[in-house]
DNA sequence: CGAGGCCTTGACCGCGGTCAATGCCCGTGG
DNA sequence: CCACGGGCATTGACCGCGGTCAAGGCCTCG
């Protein structure tokens, strides 16, 4: 099956696994299509699912005190969506997660993630790879946010992510950079 | 060794040791004091070593393309400082490390690190644990930078580390919460 | 004692947010 | 098929948060 050659691309680009624990993982996966524009956590609930995207885009975002959305992380094809912080501690999440795009997507539980990381060694340490990428890619938003204008963040995103020009529409792109999107309208007619 | 007993209770906030591992373990690190200021890791140099905090105070901060400091991290007695992503990499870093009080540390190498993460699957799990733990914390950081002002972010120091305010600079307090010195200073004479 | 760092306060101003008007594109229903 | 409505993008006018610059006072340390 196709899905799961990129699963197994995905999952070993952080760790190598023999083709029995690869089976054992994969029987944990649910296979599923969604909507654009589909909900995929709702706010409080808590986050009990990994994705890893087959095709199209997945974003998880705040709402702010204003009421405005703030999008945290957008993943497309071949990459991993989910909310830690909810995950990990099992708690009501403040962060909610939704398609962009039509999307497929393979889906695993929480449980099953767990007794993966207990029962398999090379999947905690996928986890931990996992969990030191996304820890970097944090600290490199934390410091864009702290160091560079709202031009700047923009032509970061020029220069390193230019597909989220194409896939992205500029009131989703706004709310990543942290920018209103008049801003970013301004932005891009230079 | 009372400084053990401290180090024990450290890691074990995160997972349970047998005694012959933290024997282990502790064999590999190395009592260091610092003088207040003192620079641990420089810019554009590998971070080799994780510092756990005994004594005193110990922050990770960048040099803005400006020239100013803005500060990741600040870790006191009983907490974990090192830059992650530079560590896990050994990769140049661009953040700093430097003592802020007087200091006492243990020191652990990136080999020894290593080594240990292999060696005794609990280390992996406190490692990853400690992963989780930096995560979320940054998690938080990204969402206050995103969605609060600087007052509201001030406020936030004051319910939630209220000590901050008073171990800290109002220099280095304001590099932290990412405003101006002038700024925070009209912020505590509200 | 003098020098340098830190804190405070005032004056100024620019980045970028908000509000509003207009136009465009698209999906839906008559 | 066209008419209509809603969401998104663009553009202009305005303005407020918070940064910058500068001056003055205080404390520490050599």
């Amino acid at each position: 099956m196709d899905d799961l050659a990129l699963f197994r691309n995905i999952i070993e680009q952080q760790v190598n696994f023999s083709d029995s624990e690869v089976e054992t993982i994969v029987e944990t996966l649910k296979h599923k299509s969604y909507k654009a524009n589909t909900l995929l956590l709702g706010n409080g609930e808590v986050c009990k699912h990994i994705y890893f995207i087959l095709k199209g885009c997945v974003r998880t975002y705040y709402i702010s005190s204003k009421g405005d959305e703030r999008t945290r992380y957008i993943s497309f094809e071949g990459q991993i969506n989910t909310v830690f912080t909810s995950f990990v501690a099992q708690s009501p999440s403040s962060e909610l997660i939704e398609t962009l795009e039509d999307s497929e997507v393979l889906v695993m539980g929480y449980h099953d993630f767990y007794s993966l990381v207990h029962q398999i060694p090379a999947w905690e340490t996928f986890f931990r790879k996992t969990l030191e990428d996304a820890f970097i890619y944090q600290n490199i938003k934390i410091e864009s946010l702290m160091t560079l204008s709202a031009g700047e963040r923009y032509q970061m995103v020029l220069a390193q992510t230019p597909h989220y020009l194409q896939r992205l529409s500029n009131r989703i792109l706004s709310t990543y950079l942290n920018i209103s999107q008049e801003t970013l309208s301004r932005l891009k007619s230079k």
